[in-house]
DNA sequence: CAATAATAGTTGACTTGTTAACTAATCTGG
DNA sequence: CCAGATTAGTTAACAAGTCAACTATTATTG
């Protein structure tokens, strides 16, 4: 019989697997996984965005984004331009050095997604997704509930 | 069309929204959401129990259980005896003040798995239930396999 | 039966996130 | 046009977890 406590285990032991596996394989290149994160998105997304369309596409508050972008931008991978037309925006860029590792990067994660669909139908997985964006859309509308 | 990264956004935005409620719910009580888990863990599944038991059935580190322990045994909501059979382990017991909050503290948690399960038949809850465990399973035996 | 391995817990250093409070720039309505 | 509200980002303090290395027992086995 499913618990729905088990949900939170699952999830819990799904993020903490993702992250253990991203940031092993990250490490030769130097890059966490809260900066892979970021990384692959920019790849993947566009090269170029403001701070704050991390912060809501990878649904991240402003801080971590900040401080990982502090990290990547030390490391050379990314520079952040003042946004001309907004002098308060952070244009944020991906550096050649990072489109150099960025092949490597994007393998790593895709690693991962294969290994979670291991075993799972297509069928079964958009149906998961779904069922999961729902569930998850029953919190952030109890929250912007509060919020109002 | 489902993107599988959207997994790790709701996971991710679900947890963080449960924490928020069982924290903000629970701090009237002065209890945190970490040691909220272990009290629920505690009252559903056993009154007595090692702290080894919790670190497997929680899923949690046994640092962190070890240190929120610590914290619910200084409230006075927890005992820790030595075990007489075994002298490294020890006893966790609920207190009479922990058995008084019982009811409030399950209502939390309660409040927050019908929000879960708001809008999803029982059929549905079962089978992402069971999707999410073949998927938490994929990412639980690559670690197996990578300890061999 | 003694040496070695395994197990229960703790401590320390770190990772990744959060909220609250702040600065600086931009927007808006009287 | 300017006072107050909003927005982008940063900083500080904290939450909750991780892993690695340690102590102190208990189990195993040669």
């Amino acid at each position: 019989m499913a618990e729905i406590r088990d949900i939170w285990l699952h999830a819990h032991n799904m993020i903490r697997s993702a992250r253990g596996i991203i940031n092993s394989n990250l490490s030769p290149l130097g890059l966490s996984s809260a900066e892979g994160n970021i990384l692959m998105h920019l790849m993947t997304q566009g090269p170029e965005m403001g701070q704050d369309q991390l912060v809501e596409q990878l649904d991240v508050s402003k801080p971590a984004i900040s401080r990982t972008l502090n990290s990547l931008e030390a490391k050379g991978y990314v520079t952040r331009r003042r946004d001309p037309n907004d002098r308060r925006a952070h244009r944020i860029q991906m550096t050649g050095k990072a489109l150099e590792i960025g092949p490597a990067v994007e393998q790593v994660y895709n690693q991962v997604y294969t290994l979670a669909m291991k075993g799972i139908s297509q069928e079964e997985f958009d149906y998961f997704v779904q069922l999961f964006a729902r569930m998850s859309e029953n919190f952030a509308s109890e929250q912007a509930e509060k919020l109002r």
